[in-house]
Formats: C-alpha cells, sequence, structure tokens
DNA sequence: TGAAAAACCGACTAAATTTATCGGAAATAA
DNA sequence: TTATTTCCGATAAATTTAGTCGGTTTTTCA
C-alpha cells in the first residue's frame, strides 16, 4: 500500500498550482521549482487534465491551471486519477477477476470496510485545505 | 495505493487459521482450501512467523498456528508485516530521501494526517472482528 | 529405526508495473 | 515567423512483485 511517486508528484504540482492563484503556469516552472522531471510531469497533467482537473493554454506563454477552484477539488479525486485503482484489492477492482470464494469471503468485508473508511476521510479534504494549513 | 497479492494471500491465510481455533494447519491444506500457490505462501509464512504472528511445528502432523488468540491480532500489524512500508510515501519513510522541500512541504501533511486517519481505523480492528461478522 | 510429512532457507526466474525518456506535431502569443 | 508551449505515442530503464526450485532439517508414527 504505497503512494506512488506519480502521484506524489501530482499532488505537489497541483499545490504548486493552488498557490500560484489564476496565474497560468508553464511545466517548466513547475518542473523546476517542484524538482519534477519535467517529460514525467508532462505525462501527470495529461492525466489530470483529461480527467477535468486543470486545464491548459498551449503556446507561448502557455501553461497549465486549475479547471475550477481549490475548495472544489476533492483529493480523493486525485488521487483516484493518478494512482488508478484506489485500495485495489483484485476481489473489488478486476472486472474479469474471480475469486474462489467469492461467497463467503471475510477478507473481501474488510477490504470494503477500509476503503470505505479512507474515502470518507478523503472526501472531506480539498485542496484548498491543504495549502491553508 | 494498491493491496498487493501477497498480503491479500496472508490475511485469508490468518482468517483460516483463525476459524481453524486450536487446530494446527499445514500450508499443504491451507495453500490448497485458498487457492494460494504453495511455496510463495511458504515465503509468506516465513514473514509472518519471524513478525510473532503465528508459530510453526515441523515435521510430520506439524504446520502452523496463530501465536495467540485471534482478539489480540491486529489487522495493523499483519500489513505492516505483508504490505512492507505502510501508506509509504518517500518523504515519510524513506530513511536517506531527502525532499527538496520538506520544511514548507504542504503534501507531506497531507500524507501524515491520512496516515493517521488510516492507523486509527486499522487499529480498531483485529482478526477475531473479521471472522465474527 | 526408517520413511513420510512438514517447516525452513536461499537463490533464482518471470512477470508486471512504474518511472522516465525521446522525437516530433500542433497551437499560439508576441 | 520564431520561440514557446502543450500534446501524443512509442519505447526504454528500473524497480517491485510474484512465483519457482532444490535441497536441508525436524518430527511423528508405523
Amino acid at each position: 500500500m504505497k503512494i506512488s511517486t506519480k502521484t506524489q508528484y501530482g499532488l505537489r504540482a497541483l499545490i504548486y498550482l493552488a498557490r500560484a492563484g489564476k496565474k497560468i503556469c508553464p511545466l517548466k516552472e513547475i518542473s523546476k521549482k517542484e524538482n519534477i522531471p519535467f517529460d514525467y510531469l508532462e505525462k501527470i497533467f495529461s492525466k489530470l487534465q483529461k480527467q477535468g482537473i486543470v486545464k491548459a493554454r498551449r503556446g507561448k506563454n502557455g501553461g497549465y491551471f486549475l479547471s475550477c477552484s481549490p475548495k472544489k477539488i476533492k483529493i480523493k479525486k486525485v488521487i483516484e486519477v493518478l494512482e488508478g485503482n484506489w485500495i485495489a484489492v483484485k476481489c473489488l477492482t478486476k472486472g474479469n477477476f474471480v475469486c474462489p470464494q467469492e461467497k463467503k469471503c471475510l477478507a473481501k468485508n474488510f477490504w470494503q470496510t477500509l476503503k470505505k473508511s479512507i474515502d470518507k476521510t478523503l472526501n472531506k479534504i480539498t485542496l484548498a485545505d491543504l495549502i491553508t494549513k
């Protein structure tokens, strides 16, 4: 149960954007300031954009900016987008995976409980919360 | 943030043991019933034993059994043992890793909060809880 | 006492995933 | 029309996870 480097990079970059306010930030700047490999950051932002968390403006003086107020961006969504299948246990996520136990699986119940608990925590936290503390 | 197969296997095996009560179970049996590769299960139990969660008896009619009552076995410990560095974010765990931000890192604060929240949940749950629901 | 069954151990391989890089195309402001 | 930037797909490198194998030691029981 690790948080991937990708997610850590992504969150830091979003915090950076949030603190920049309405200013458009090119990746070059974020990469430099946050010490994140530029090419990798591009990929991360590609995902963030597709999922509607950030928007881009191309060309000179272009860059990225948050698609809406930090107050409206839940950390849960950020993690889901970057981390992929969140709190992933095969029996909870894999579409076609058939657990031999299935019906009587006590472990599955537990993972569900844990997932709910974590989701509850994450649903309460927004990007705005992170930058005001 | 995935739960590794190893942890999933391990938890299922422990639940199996807990349900078996005081009976000693050979891995061959657990492997068969829970559909877990025998050789891999051996490795998992090696860890569980070293961390004091299970005990073994060698030789014919030998096998593994819980080191104490399921009520006393916290799931938090099980996950920590099997999953390795739990809720791992480099800046929280890597001994010699130096985060460029360090002092002003807002992301780090968040990961700490999240970790605390999850730990709180896990600390409340024991093996016994899993098998009585 | 000897055979069978089990844990124990370390080295190794295979597979999967994550992280990172690269080369170029399209868009846009100045 | 040039510099800067996002955008895109392919691929390579690194790391981690999962699984396998061969053999040793211990113990029970017939």
